[in-house]
DNA sequence: GTTATTGCAATACAACTGACCTGTAAAAAT
DNA sequence: ATTTTTACAGGTCAGTTGTATTGCAATAAC
C-alpha cells in the first residue's frame, strides 16, 4: 500500500469542503462530485473515505458542532480571567449568531442539516444532541447570576435558558435572510439579556 | 377549446398538492411528477399552468403566505369582540408555532422555503415581506398595551415586537425537531409574554 | 522476492431530473 | 362551417445523481 494516511484527518478536509458548499447551495447542492471538486480529490477517491452519501453527511454535522462547542470554550476563556454569567451568556450568545462571514456559513451549514434532519430521524438524532448540553450550560450560568442577586430570584433558570437559545436561533434565522442585520441582532440579543439581568 | 378552466384555482390546488410533498419530504424532494402524482393530474397538465419550477415554488409560497395571515386574522376576530392587545399578541404566536399537525406540515414548508431564499434570491424577496408587516402589527398592539399601562413604558415596540417574532421562530424550530413539545412551546411564549406584559 | 493489502482512479450504470416538443380533442370565435 | 385557441397527454432529451465495479500502483509483511 502506498504511504498509511489518517483516515480521519481526511474525512474531517473533505468535511469542509462539504460546508463551503453547502454554506453557498445548500446541502442538497452538494453531490458527492461537487464536493470531491471542492475538496481537490477525485470521486473515487472521496468514496474510499465515505461508504455513502449519509455518512459524509453524518459525519461532517458531527465536526461542526465539536468545532462550534470548542470555539465557544476558547471564546468565554479568553474573555476574562474568571468571566462573570452574563459575559459568558454574551460570549457564547455572540459567538453562536451569525455575525462574521465565518460565522455566517457556519450557520448555513446548520440550517441545512436542520432541514434535512426534520425528515431524516438519523440525522435528528445527531441534530438535536447539542441543545440540552447548551440549555445546561445556559441555565447553570442564571443560576449562578440568581445566587448573586443579578437576576430577579422568581425566574426559572431553565425556562430562561430555553427562551435565550430559541430566540438566538430566531436571530439567526432573519439575520441569514437579511431582515436584519448582524449588528442589530447582537443589539436585540443585549436588550434580552438586559431585561434578564434585573434583581 | 375545452371547458374555460380557472387558471389560478388550478395553480392553488397544484400548489397544496407541493405542500403535502415538502411537508413529509422537503422542498427538493418534490419534482414535477411526483407534485403532478400527488394533485392527480399529469405531467404535461402541471407544465401547462406552470412554465419552470421555480414558478411553481414563488406561487406556492405566495399562496401559503397569505393563507397564513387569513388565518391569523379570523382566528383574532374569533377570539372575541373587542380583544385586548394581549389576546391579540397570544392568539398570534399560537397561531404560528406549529401546535397541530395541519400548523407543523405548514410550518415545514416554510422552513423549506426559508432555506431555499438564503440561496435564491428570487425567493428572498417572497420570503422576507411578510416580517415587516408582522412587526408592525405587533408593534401596534404593544404600543396600545403601554397607552394602557400593562407594559412599562420604557419599552421599546419596534425592538419588543422584533424579539417576540424571533423567538416565535426559534420556538418553532425546535419544536419541529421535537426538541421540546406544542405545550412546551406555547408555555415558553407564554413565559414570555408575562413578562413583556409587567407594568 | 513474493504476497497481501491499501489507496485511489476510472468507468459504468440505472434512476431520476426539468425542460421542451409534438399531437390531439374540444369548444369558442368568426 | 371554418378557423383559432385552449387544455391537456405523451414522449423525448441531455444532464445529473449516488452507487458499484474493476483495475492498478505502491508498500508493508513475510
Amino acid at each position: 500500500m502506498p504511504k498509511r494516511v489518517d483516515h480521519d484527518e481526511r474525512r474531517r478536509r473533505i468535511a469542509e469542503a462539504l460546508w463551503r458548499i453547502a454554506s453557498t447551495r445548500g446541502l442538497e447542492g452538494a453531490s458527492l462530485r461537487d464536493v470531491a471538486a471542492e475538496a481537490g480529490i477525485s470521486l473515487g477517491q472521496l468514496q474510499h473515505y465515505f461508504r455513502s452519501r449519509g455518512d459524509m453527511l453524518v459525519f461532517a454535522l458531527d465536526h461542526i458542532n465539536e468545532l462550534a462547542a470548542r470555539r465557544i470554550r476558547a471564546r468565554i476563556e479568553a474573555s476574562a480571567a474568571v468571566p462573570s454569567p452574563r459575559v459568558i451568556l454574551r460570549e457564547s450568545v455572540a459567538e453562536m449568531l451569525p455575525l462574521d462571514a465565518e460565522s455566517r456559513s457556519g450557520n448555513l451549514v446548520q440550517v441545512a442539516y436542520f432541514l434535512h434532519a426534520v425528515h431524516d430521524e438519523r440525522l435528528r438524532g445527531h441534530a438535536k444532541e447539542g441543545v440540552p448540553v447548551l440549555r445546561a450550560l445556559f441555565a447553570d450560568q442564571i443560576r449562578r447570576a440568581m445566587a448573586d442577586g443579578q437576576i430577579a430570584p422568581d425566574r426559572d433558570p431553565d425556562t430562561e435558558a430555553t427562551l435565550l437559545i430559541c430566540l438566538v436561533d430566531g436571530l439567526t434565522s432573519y439575520t441569514l435572510l437579511d431582515v436584519h442585520s448582524p449588528a442589530e441582532a447582537m443589539a436585540l440579543a443585549d436588550a434580552h439579556l438586559d431585561r434578564l439581568f434585573t434583581p
